[in-house]
DNA sequence: CCTTTATACTAACACGTGTTAGTAAACTGT
DNA sequence: ACAGTTTACTAACACGTGTTAGTATAAAGG
């Protein structure tokens, strides 16, 4: 025996009135003369029968699905970003909660060209759509934003016009390479979390570099070495450094899994942490709290990101003029052990 | 200007055919004589036109969503399952993907009583629910399940009928601790994942007693510290079997994070790890590779468990005869070197 | 030439809802 | 007593699709 799926014809039959008073009742329409006898009978009803009334059904005449589609690419660098990716989806199912949308997951292969995303907006899975870990290049996401279509990148295409939430990757380089100043060393070396071409990793690069310009130190690039996600290319690319004649007296390791890597390397040649190597990473993953000795780092805006992103989605979605369309949130430094000096622990709730 | 949707109208007339033609052509139903010429027109205009087929209409006549909820309960133990619900992610995107479902996400907060789960497949956002990281009673699961709807838990009810999906975690406890007895060890310390009460917890426990039992080795009831799920547990932990009179010579900690504590702890004293205190982790988070020593540990299927998981639960919805409602699925030991021995690396891919 | 059969479609219903325009009954004012 | 107003509803359309039953035309068979 398969139960039957009620409909809001059953509770208007059962409770003795029109299916438009029950829609009128349910959905609390004001000015319309329906006395309190009535509407608790209508409520009462509908809770027996346990009348849920179907989305698919309102969705195609209100033409909105009240949901935010929310897509991932499945990129090789996906180890790197897990924790920060489930901070993501923190906030933003803060917000679209916040807002009585739902979140629909949907996971694009970059290398099957086939599918791509807009399809999720014209077929009306969604009302908008939310790009996370965007490509250098994201034709499909320009073209949907030109025609008016709500869609919001996390993280940003470099001179195309598409809505991006970023967390400010120059503003935290800064900050980490400012404290190694401050803390005195002159010598500072830069391990890269990717290649240049991504774009985070280039941003990276340049607040440590305008740091060092604008505290009056040499920019060296023997002093810089690029690593790529894995903490295995920052042991390696810590080595390089190590094996200079005149090494550096602090690194900023501009990824916490890199930096773990790049720690080993310094430790298995005998030597401690901070006092002839003093380290920053940057990301502020979870494991940073267990590794020895605790990691300073740059904190990302993770879970505000999730929020922002979405956020900005549901303005455009509702036409409202959002006071930016490309916004970029600040970071945080967090000083632990593994510079040294003013060693806070850093650890909060 | 706004762009109106495509509809199916739209392509009819555009085409010089009926309505009903379009539908047939691309759904590709078999035996209706439309010939070459007429299906390549509809086809071409329909490309044409971007036409994509409002899925909220399909839905409406179909009854079918072709859609997943999962639904995960925002505990306070996520800190220590974040990876893992990720690879769980990643598992039941691929059988999602690959039966043409989709996967609506859905957080659930079990303090706030009014907003359940149920309504998910009663107002058809959805098919079937899957629901990740279940409490001690879920009620409304039994409920849902009782009324013959598509559901399916990661873990598993004690006593309730639902069906589940769920790594064995018994299997996984005598695994790490044979490996244990296998080097020699005779006093053989365990510190737990979590209080008692948690199933996972206490099934890693009877492992872990029954394997001494077998090899013929006393369960000492001293031996066996609780921790809960964060790293400082694990130090604590420690602690306490460090500061035993006769302190054991290998412990299995039932879970990575909370062993990445217990092996500061040991640190501290000035212990070695393996020389002094032999470790053995469970989960295989991606940062025991990062650790020093690398920490062997036990690997839990998580991709796995989300395939089948998603697996089970579209059977259900298809009516199919599952092989089994109530699924366990293999641990695996990692041997790296935190246990010394025939010490692998343990690294793969 | 008439009947049968295959071809190439289409008209019309159903899915479950929100909403506008309209109506019958009751009540009011003079 | 009758027009005018308020009260308490409801009939009917629209949203976009899948699908069944049916039809007009052309071809085939005798």
């Amino acid at each position: 025996m398969v139960k039957r799926r009620v409909t809001s014809i059953e509770v208007a039959r059962e409770a003795g009135v029109s299916r438009t008073t029950v829609s009128l009742v349910l959905n609390n329409i004001p000015d319309t003369g329906i006395p309190e006898e009535t509407r608790r009978k209508v409520l009462e009803t509908a809770a027996r029968l346990n009348y849920h009334p179907n989305v698919s059904g309102r969705r195609l005449v209100s033409g909105r699905t009240h949901t935010l589609a929310l897509v991932l690419h499945q990129s090789s660098e996906r180890a790197a970003s897990d924790h920060f990716l489930l901070q993501v989806l923190r906030g933003l199912d803060a917000v679209t909660r916040a807002n009585d949308y739902y979140v629909l997951l949907r996971t694009v292969d970059p290398t099957q060209a086939q599918d791509g995303y807009g399809h999720l907006i014209y077929a009306g899975y969604a009302d908008g759509i939310i790009l996370s870990g965007p490509l250098l290049e994201e034709p499909e996401a320009v073209e949907l934003y030109q025609n008016r279509l709500p869609i919001v990148v996390t993280g940003r295409l470099p001179g195309q016009r598409v809505p991006w939430v970023d967390a400010d990757n120059y503003q935290g380089a800064q900050q980490a390479t400012n404290h190694l100043i401050r803390l005195g060393h002159r010598r500072i070396g830069l391990i890269t979390n990717a290649p240049r071409y991504y774009l985070a990793s280039q941003q990276r690069f340049l607040g440590y570099h305008d740091s060092l310009l604008s505290a009056g130190l040499p920019f060296d690039e023997s002093l810089v070495v690029e690593a790529c996600f894995t903490s295995e290319s920052g042991l390696a690319a810590m080595n390089t450094l190590l094996d200079l004649t005149r090494r550096p007296t602090a690194v900023f390791v501009a990824s916490d899994v890199v930096a773990f890597g790049a720690m080993h390397a310094i430790r298995r040649r005998g030597w401690a942490i901070p006092q002839d190597v003093a380290i920053v990473g940057f990301d502020d993953v979870a494991m940073s709290r267990y590794v020895e000795p605790f990691l300073t780092t740059v904190r990302l805006p993770a879970y505000d990101l999730g929020w922002e992103v979405g956020q900005l989605c549901l303005q455009l979605i509702n036409q409202e003029e959002p006071a930016a369309l490309e916004v970029l949130l600040p970071t945080e430094l967090v000083i632990r052990a593994s510079c040294g000096g003013e060693a806070g622990n850093g650890n909060r709730e």
